[in-house]
RNA sequence: GCCCUCAUCGUCUAGGGGUUAGGACACCACUCUUUCAAGGUGGGGACAUGGGUUCAAUUCCCAUUGGGGGCACCA
């Protein structure tokens, strides 16, 4: 049977790099396998749910690359539903109404800790007189679901048995006062609707896992196979938050990050193929990707890691096609002067020292304006030389002559005046580095100088001979 | 407090009754080089603790400790 998945955002944030990885688990699975995955929104709480978080969730799976074979469903479309299927359980005596108030639960849950009892549900409602029902009768109320006795025990894919005796479960609310279903009941009854065969999730549910056993068995439906992966911390091992850094989908495109390595990336956190590969494209993740190779243990999200990564697809692409990953950056733009050559050339020298494709904006400032200053420690190290002056304006000359103005002419030209001149090369490198970028580092000079052209060259050694003077 | 769960370098991980415990990121050094990166070479760095089982335990079992998660009319 080929499976059915899911992924099962709550539209109340961005999309999380946590409900990333268990969305990209659930697409890995059921690629390699050929089964359908199905994206479902679950916005069940109306006050929390917000219909620009769902287009930014599935503007984040879209970019990601995690391509659903159904849906998007929308749990508010099924209201009626799932009431219907609580009233089912009420029927069945498998559930009760709960008049008890917010207020009410609050203080007896205080009560309950302050006396160091335990804090599940007194089942206050459970065996209410006609008589107290009839006084209680216009307040609103919930459905509870009555928790039999015994245990409950599932088959996890990964933990295998997990037991949990039903009395360290509650009776917990199916049905809420204002008729909407809460996340268990309209999980289980769309889990069961849309024939989902695995359920791929983090173990933060795995303690759902129990009452939704509980739920699948009281309306006598087969529950789909559960696997509860490990989840991702930041770098203090807690639970991934905003105060870690970025932790929307989106931030880390923003911050240019390529979506095939934070795919890869995701990947790996929790999960490897069973040896040292790490750089693997979506085709390959899908053929090599099995659910008994996931990890046990919670990883923490190593942001050098992923920039490492980051780099190593950065440098495996066109420049043409970085380029245009790089003019598509939202914030900050790079200048985009024609013609195309000229932004290709760039490209092309920075790819090796670029990690994330906002470094462009950040390392390519000289190519598109004059320097209006120069590093202190360059100005210290190059332009307090006696001599300088002397060099560059020698090096003016030079390039003015050149009537063939690429690198290996002008490597030439530097290296043969600072033969004549009887110097290492490196003591003419430098200043004019310091001239052109302002800068003490970044590629080689001589490309740099090539792609700057004879005009703007000799425009910026006239600004440094001019600066050296003052 | 109760329940569930996990435990190999700083981090991600491979491995598994007998291994010099492997790789990657990060770090350090050297190298290449006009610089910065990238690349190359090398280095330091781990089986949480205590009991069993066994000829042998990092690996299996138990306990402890530590970590994570959950205990809502949130999902």
């Amino acid at each position: 049977m080929k499976p059915v998945t899911r992924i099962a955002p709550s539209p109340t944030g961005f999309l999380h790099v946590g409900t990333a990885h268990t969305a990209l688990y659930n697409w890995l699975f059921t690629r390699k396998h050929g089964g359908k995955f199905i994206l479902r929104i679950e916005d069940t709480d109306i006050k929390r749910s917000d219909s620009a978080m769902s287009d930014v969730i599935i503007e984040s799976l879209k970019w990601l690359g995690l391509k659903w074979d159904d849906g998007p469903y929308f749990q508010s479309d099924k209201f009626p539903i799932y009431k219907k299927y609580a009233d089912l359980l009420l029927e069945k005596g498998k559930g009760y109404f709960c008049y008890c108030t917010p207020e009410e639960l609050e203080e007896r849950k205080k009560e309950a800790i302050s006396q160091k009892k335990t804090r599940k549900y007194d089942r206050k409602c459970l065996d209410l007189s006609d008589f107290e029902k009839e006084k209680l009768k216009d307040r609103p109320k919930a459905i509870r679901f009555f928790i039999p006795d015994g245990k409950v025990s599932f088959e996890d894919g990964l933990h295998n048995k997990v037991e949990r005796d039903s009395q360290d479960i509650e009776d917990f609310v199916i049905l809420k006062s204002d008729g909407t279903p809460s996340y268990n009941l309209a999980c289980v009854v769309d889990d069961y609707e849309l024939g989902i065969t695995n359920v791929i999730r983090g173990e933060d549910h795995l303690v759902n896992t129990f009452k939704q056993i509980l739920l699948y068995k009281a309306f006598g439906w087969k529950p789909p196979e559960f696997v509860h992966h490990p989840m991702i911390l930041g770098t203090d091992r807690s639970k991934l938050s905003k105060r870690h850094g970025a932790v929307s989908v989106l931030d880390y495109k923003k911050q240019g990050i390529l979506s095939e390595a934070l795919v890869n990336f995701l990947a790996l956190l929790g999960w490897s193929p069973g040896n040292d590969r790490e750089i693997m494209l979506r085709d390959e993740l899908i053929e090599l990707f099995s659910l008994d190779r996931l990890s046990l243990t919670a990883s923490v999200f190593d942001i050098k890691k992923l920039e490492w990564m980051n780099g190593e697809y950065i440098k495996k692409l066109g420049d043409e096609e970085l380029l245009d990953r790089v003019l598509n950056l939202p914030e900050p733009r790079t200048p985009n002067p024609e013609p195309r050559e000229y932004m290709l050339k760039i490209v092309n020298i920075l790819k090796p020292r670029m990690q994330k494709l906002t470094d462009f904006v950040k390392f390519s400032d000289y190519f598109f304006e004059d320097p209006t200053q120069y590093e202190s420690e360059g100005v210290d190290k190059y332009f307090k030389i006696p001599e300088v002056s002397q060099r560059l304006s020698l090096v003016k000359d030079r390039f003015s002559e050149l009537k063939e103005f690429n690198v290996e002419a002008i490597e030439s030209a530097v290296r043969k005046l600072a033969s004549e001149l009887g110097i290492k090369a490196a003591l003419l490198i430098h200043p004019i580095r310091l001239a052109l970028t302002g800068k003490t580092g970044g590629p080689s000079l001589f490309h740099i100088v090539e792609i700057l052209g004879k005009e703007a060259v000799i425009r910026r050694l006239k600004k440094a001979l001019l600066f050296l003077k003052t």
